[in-house]
DNA sequence: CCTACCGATCGGTAGG
DNA sequence: CCTACCGATCGGTAGG
């Protein structure tokens, strides 16, 4: 027999006890959004409350810490990029293919998990949270540069510059994207990461 | 009659009264490292005056607030970026030959004055200096989606893409230098705008 | 017995 | 350039 007393079978999960309130993702959706207006040492558990409408004690609830709440929110942008890398990496093409699906699944997960990507993006390394993120993060870093280097070697990219370099370059590019794109205006996730690739790799320059 | 007693003529200009200490300049550039290091918000003058051997007080000798640091940092590189394009723009050229010496000039003060560059892109806009530098920012990004859009009529530049996202892209490339380039490490600030400028307007790509 | 939350306050540290 | 402080706010926790 259920411990859990008479409810209609089937009935969609009520609240049965408590207040509506928050729960654990609204509260670090929120967070991660403060975070990235102000800065994560500049946001105070305080800000956060007040913004919810709640009181500190509150937050505490659902997250035991200001670090948990940073944690999350980097792991989330490196599961993201880390899949994105993984599944293009795999694939049975050229280097250049490869790479190129790689911008185009980096541009993905940059615009379907903004926030976090954002957040990630300005980590400096303050504390263990951000130091194993930014390791992390060099991971990843190393995978597309190899992947590069790689294209360099198979004659698909110009051997005149180093790869590291080339590297660098162009996910310095789809990085900055973090700095002004917007979902939901003009330009969509989709548009945004054909563009970019296709400025990368065809070029920006009309060829006659 | 001089107010400064007795010097042997000539001699170079010593420390006459006082501690050895700093100068204004001095703190502002350890100001600007630690900014870049830790967030202006979580750096505090504490920190600036244990890195610099002196006093929190002593700090306040040589400016009169936190975020006067903030301002002449600001200030220098907006300064230098500003004359950077104009000085580009101004030249009896085509519109593609002018956006590329305004990339590789902005290249080149980006290095030369990297730690203040480097402040100014992480600007978030808390408060009246960092909205009053995001403002500036502003005007000079509008004058280079200009040239951009000048480049693209001129037919230099595709058109199946709009001219404001071109150029949020090739300065988002050159603008995220400031996350790994090195001044005085394996490349310099000349081999660094020339490859960029290339990068972008010859592209990436070898081509048969 | 649980989820969700409150009012009040802890010991320390911020910029000035 | 220092000692001695201020008003306020920090991240986090108590009992209920």
């Amino acid at each position: 027999m259920s411990p859990v007393a008479a409810e209609p079978n089937g009935a969609p999960p009520r609240r049965p006890r408590g207040r509506p309130g928050h729960d654990r993702d609204s509260v670090l959706r929120r967070a991660i959004d403060l975070f990235n207006q102000r800065g994560y040492d500049a946001t105070s558990i305080g800000d956060l409350a007040q913004d919810l409408g709640v009181t500190k004690s509150a937050i505490y609830h659902h997250v035991d810490s200001k670090e948990t709440l940073l944690s999350l929110a980097l792991d989330e942008a490196l599961d993201g990029l880390s899949a994105a890398v993984a599944g293009a990496l795999e694939a049975d093409d050229s280097a250049y293919e490869r790479l190129r699906s790689t911008v185009e699944a980096s541009v993905r997960i940059l615009a379907t998990h903004l926030p976090a990507v954002t957040l990630l993006l300005r980590v400096r390394g303050n504390g263990p949270v951000e130091q194993a993120a930014l390791a992390r993060r060099r991971l990843i870093d190393e995978q597309l540069a190899t992947l590069v280097k790689d294209a360099v070697a198979e004659g698909s990219l110009r051997s005149d510059t180093d790869p590291e370099l080339i590297s660098r370059l162009v996910f310095g590019m789809v990085n900055s994207l973090v700095d002004w794109f917007h979902p939901g205006g003009a330009i969509s996730a989709d548009e945004l990461a054909t563009t970019v690739t296709s400025v990368l790799f065809d070029g920006l320059v009309v060829r006659r």
